[in-house]
DNA sequence: TCAAATTAGATACGGCCGTATCTTATGTTT
DNA sequence: AAACATAAGATACGGCCGTATCTAATTTGA
């Protein structure tokens, strides 16, 4: 009849609170979801949940990463630069859709609060990321002959990530028509202009 | 030998608040200063700050308006596209150099957290408010026949304003290398780009 | 001038944050 | 198997938020 004291320890117990914090998530939205209500749900204390991650900010990320279907980004190859941007686009606007717009805006609201000296890289990181992905598809554009040469500013090179997030902060969505008209009013007439 | 029991009302309680708060504002930047800091500052309570502005964000930029140097932005006429786009960052970089980023950055983030539904318009007057300003550098230059013509999605018009936005929250600056690079990479070849 | 309406100021609440401290279960090591 | 190290879990703290409630000072306007 006694009662059990089991512990729950390491990855047992980081699954269980990253479980409850994905329900969470689900059913109240980053803005309503609290870390003591998370600790609570996983029944255990927050007191664990900080020694994991620093804010709820990086504790739903990591929810994010273990269930969300994160994308597995790869460089789009169509045949040309417009059809790769859109395709890109299209990518993200796959792994964007889980979020409830809410849930992202929350996201980056907190990191940007949060953001300091620091944690800049982690921005800087971002952009590297997406360059890894850009930049092949500039030098294959320059291949074709389609653009003038593949080497452009970082600000440049970065824009479609800013378009993106622009999108999602302003519209919560990010539609099919608003990603064509991104492209083609913006991002070609960049990469196609005349030098 | 009494005790003085003078109450501030109206305008004179509301000026000596805002005098509060732009003072801990200065001297503790946005993300230290609190709605309860601030009553103290400006010895009354918070509840009375409540009757008057919902949150942190509203109050600060109440201040700002009061103490800032704000922009009185006029339609920049310098006779190129180019340089009407120069002028135009000038001004916003003129005020924007007053907030130190920390601040700025803060109540970006404030406000992307209590963006509500029905104050999504505030965000769309940002965006109109721009317009105002970039539409008619446009038709200039329409008429000058230095582009083709001024009728631009709303999406182009507002890039100004998104890459300033950006370049702020990623970068804490705005160097005059960076406008410069930002109109002269991606704002001229979008709007001079051959159709 | 005096009652009525307003609103400043005081106080208290529950909620959550993030930190610190302590006990105690569970591993690990030898 | 005993000693040790690790980390879970419990509890408590001060800080701030945003709200509610009460009182009393000040305006107002009849």
């Amino acid at each position: 009849m006694a009662e059990k004291k089991k512990r729950r320890r390491g990855a047992d117990l980081e699954n269980a609170i990253l479980t409850a914090a994905w329900e969470q998530l689900q059913a109240k939205g980053y803005q309503n979801v609290t870390i003591e209500g998370i600790a609570a749900a996983a029944a255990t204390t927050k007191t664990v949940l900080y020694r994991r991650w620093p804010d709820k900010a990086h504790l739903v990320i990591a929810a994010l990463s273990k269930f969300g279907d994160l994308p597995s980004y790869h460089v789009p190859a169509t045949g040309s630069l417009r059809s790769d941007f859109l395709d890109l686009f299209g990518q993200m606007a796959t792994f964007l859709a889980q979020l409830q717009g809410e849930t992202l805006r929350g996201l980056l609201a907190d990191r940007l609060q949060h953001l300091e000296l620091g944690e800049l890289l982690n921005h800087a990181n971002d952009g590297t990321a997406l360059k890894t992905l850009v930049q092949p598809m500039l030098d294959h554009a320059t291949q074709r002959g389609e653009i003038s040469h593949a080497d452009w500013p970082d600000r440049v090179i970065n824009l479609a990530g800013i378009l993106l997030i622009n999108e999602i902060i302003s519209r919560q969505d990010l539609t099919a028509t608003a990603q064509v008209e991104m492209v083609d009013e913006i991002l070609l007439p960049i990469f196609l202009a005349h030098n």
